[in-house]
DNA sequence: TGCCAGGCCCTCTTTAGGGCCTT
């Protein structure tokens, strides 16, 4: 099985029922972005049908309404061509564990499994943006200033904008920090850092001036 | 009947509690 290039991942995003699929939730949309060399160079976007009526809540705060859904193929059938998308790519979302919960459980209805490992911009963002007054991915996204749309809360959209964020951690770290070239496995170290430590220990791999 | 996510992270902490973040 071909292994994720050094430069290259998926930056990914879900739209839901609801917050757990231990409860039953099911993902309605998946967005992601393939990220080459920090550039975005494939795009993948679908609805899928999880096979009941959605919420209400889930139909405003998403865009997504029941109509669009019905229309749309099953879960399967999209899980199925988002494991080819993302390969054995390395991953990346905003609140990893959220979108983590939802692939395995997705992958796990048509037993696929996949190598690559996840990493999670909210936990990069609390230690390199202490001063920003949340970490909402919105919130990111006017507080550096990265590109986007207006929309949000839409699977694409949020993953494009994740990607951007993440791209922008790796430019600070580089301009900031002074670190010459970050790399997935140094910001998941990061990550279980406490902020406190996070000086410290970017310290390390600074290039000395 | 009553309840219902789960993990991170801070603090008035670690024998705990509550806010943040995702839909």
């Amino acid at each position: 099985m071909p292994q994720s290039a050094a430069n290259t991942l998926v930056v990914l995003d879900f739209e839901t029922t609801g917050l757990s699929p231990n409860q039953g939730d099911r993902a309605i949309e998946i967005g992601a972005v393939l990220i080459e060399d920090g550039v975005i160079t494939q795009r993948f976007s679908e609805l899928m049908n999880p096979g009941f009526k959605i919420s209400r809540f889930i139909e405003d705060y998403t865009g997504i309404s029941n109509q669009m859904l019905s229309d749309a193929p099953p879960c399967d059938e999209v899980m199925a061509r988002f494991a080819r998308f993302i390969a054995n790519h390395n991953l990346v979302a905003h609140n990893a564990a959220f979108d983590q919960r939802f692939l395995d459980a997705e992958f796990a209805k048509i037993r696929h499994r996949y190598l690559g490992q996840f990493g999670c911009s909210l936990l990069v963002a609390r230690r390199l943006y202490q001063a920003a007054p949340n970490h909402q991915l919105g919130t990111l996204v006017r507080y550096k200033q990265l590109p986007t749309d207006g929309t949000f809360h839409r699977a694409l959209a949020d993953a494009e904008m994740t990607g951007h964020l993440w791209l922008a951690m790796l430019a600070d770290l580089k301009h900031d920090f002074g670190l010459c070239s970050p790399t997935f496995e140094l910001l998941q170290k990061l990550t279980k850092k406490s902020k406190a430590d996070v000086p410290r220990f970017l310290s390390q791999y600074a290039v000395k001036a």
